[in-house]
DNA sequence: GCCAACGTTGGC
DNA sequence: GCCAACGTTGGC
């Protein structure tokens, strides 16, 4: 199982949204990315894969795991290309739980151990990995 | 509101 | 295929 994080700002979706539509059964999918790296990393999840929900420019912060519940598949929003081909897909996730101490960013630049995590390196890419070891210690710091 | 980082576009 | 110009993201 590999471990992500995936932005979303929180005016337009936020993590409890994403809890609001666990609760009624739904599933949201993760629509509206247009960066290759970011779509690469939607197609080698697979289902049973846990993100964190970060809140970007609103919180600035970690708020909950979410799960992967269907792997890679056409973005329902997403037009197709000139030779009329599907160019961006995504997944489908739901909630897992809330982290009962959101991390902050800049808890997260604080921490030695996570200078290495994509959040940090590659600030603007949406859908990041997270290693196994960087994942339990994003979780440690979030009280779980 | 500014700006750095970086991806994309289009001229050559 | 290079690179300058431009647009977008996202932190500050």
């Amino acid at each position: 199982m590999a471990y992500w994080l995936m932005k979303s700002e929180p005016d337009v979706f936020s993590f409890d949204d994403l809890v609001a539509k666990t609760e009624r059964g739904e599933v949201e999918e993760w629509h509206g990315v247009r960066n290759y790296a970011a779509r690469n990393n939607m197609k080698a999840m697979a289902v049973g894969d846990e993100a964190f929900f970060y809140h970007s420019n609103i919180g600035k912060e970690i708020a909950g795991i979410m799960r992967v519940v269907a792997a890679a598949h056409p973005d329902s929003t997403a037009e197709l290309n000139a030779k009329g081909e599907v160019v961006w897909e995504c997944v489908d996730t739901q909630a897992v739980k809330p982290l009962p101490r959101p991390v902050t960013l800049a808890e997260i630049k604080a921490t030695p151990e996570l200078s290495e995590l994509e959040l940090v390196k590659l600030s603007r890419l949406s859908v990041s990995k997270v290693s196994e070891a960087e994942w339990t210690l994003l979780c440690n710091m979030g009280g779980l």
